[in-house]
DNA sequence: TCTTAAATGTAAACACTGTTTACTTTATAT
DNA sequence: ATATAAAGTAAACAGTGTTTACATTTAAGA
């Protein structure tokens, strides 16, 4: 595909590129029409040529952040290599680097203003068990074999997940300052967690990053 | 005050109490210039004899209701002739209904964009015990009658806040059916929650809510 | 009470925003 | 080679927050 002057090529990826380094930087609510105009060298109306609007374009921004950051923490859930718990905590803690790492993204993505674009993804990860649906399939693993306790695995885990996004929130939305110590407080936060979903005759030792070894049946 | 068709009287005072009613029902970023000025019979630039700007506006908006919050939580926290636990049951359940009777406010008070006002808040009811203050004060005040851990205040505190943050968002920003199931939830929550940062010589008996009696010392 | 100054309103313009329309240029397929 | 589709532009539109210059009313002092 040759390119001159007039026509760009694939001007409708660049678009996307432009948008997700832009993000990566400033919130979204900064990115104009005229941002990714300027930074392709096009009128700020050619948008139009490859997106119904300017929103249209957030929501693929939106579905490819999903697949990111599915991409990033389902792996290490579902690593049957090693202890269930450990696939837990380090979940967990990539999740929260992801936050971090990405929080305009983050907003982005468990916000309210897309949350139908969410929705749809939500029940899209429900199938293929990626995502939530992954989450939900390792509790179920975890009550199988016996180390969580029989309970509703949609219930725990909702509150797993609002456990991390809660911390992640407070993070990169500034709550005082917790982005400093926010290891300790994810080491606790999982402790926490742990102890109310871990079934009754399990032990758990008291060192994190937690190993097979470190569970003790009673 | 004597107020003729040219002078309103209390303009500010009307131009906060509409936008106050406004985010009742919809989200902040409706409100435009022109909905206060319709609302009051004004023109769009009225506006700026009474606010420097449509942000300064909205910063009000934030103090008052964050005022709004703390009063409908923290005296349910300070309130001594009840159990302890009983009071962070309720006050995290009173967090919660805040959140969900305001989401749009909630999202202003909690969100990233005015975090700048959020800080200054926090910093003095740091100091006067009000808010956050006040849910490290009843922390501090558990520790010192043995029925918490003895662990630091504020990472405990966070921990809690952290957790009510993100039910709340949770139910607020559409993740899934949660807002059905979010007295269950709560529920869970704060069992699972107070089994971390309880001492471990008491023994919490199930029923909630929690009374006195049915805490037990070993 | 008359005059003056301050407070509080308006209208018009400004530079932005996203979006639509009509038009132009280039690529592609028959 | 030519018709058609694809992909760009420029100009206009209604909307946004904000500023400026001006008008009206209120309040205060002599």
């Amino acid at each position: 595909m040759i390119k001159n002057e007039y026509h760009h090529g694939n001007l409708k990826e660049e678009f996307l590129k432009i948008a997700f380094n832009f993000i990566a930087k400033e919130d979204i609510d900064k990115l104009t029409l005229k941002v990714l105009s300027d930074a392709t060298g096009t009128s700020r109306s050619a948008i139009y040529k490859h997106f119904k609007s300017k929103d249209a374009l957030i929501e693929k921004i939106i579905e490819d952040g999903f697949e990111q950051f599915d991409n990033s923490t389902s792996p290490i859930l579902k690593d049957k290599d090693k202890p269930l718990i450990d696939r837990f905590y380090f979940t967990g803690k990539e999740y929260i680097k992801f936050a971090k790492e990405n929080p305009n993204l983050y907003r982005l993505l468990f916000g309210k203003k897309y949350a139908y674009i969410r929705e749809k993804i939500i029940s899209i990860q429900d199938e293929d068990c990626s995502g939530f649906g992954a989450l939900k399939l390792a509790i179920q693993e975890g009550q199988e074999s016996g180390i969580l306790k029989n309970d509703d695995s949609y219930k725990q885990a909702i509150i797993i997940w609002s456990s991390l996004h809660g911390l992640s929130s407070l993070i990169i939305d500034g709550f005082m300052d917790v982005a400093e110590l926010y290891e300790k407080l994810y080491d606790d936060m999982f402790k926490t967690l742990l102890a109310g979903i871990i079934a009754n005759k399990v032990k758990l030792l008291s060192s994190l990053p937690f190993g097979d070894k470190l569970l003790k049946v009673k």
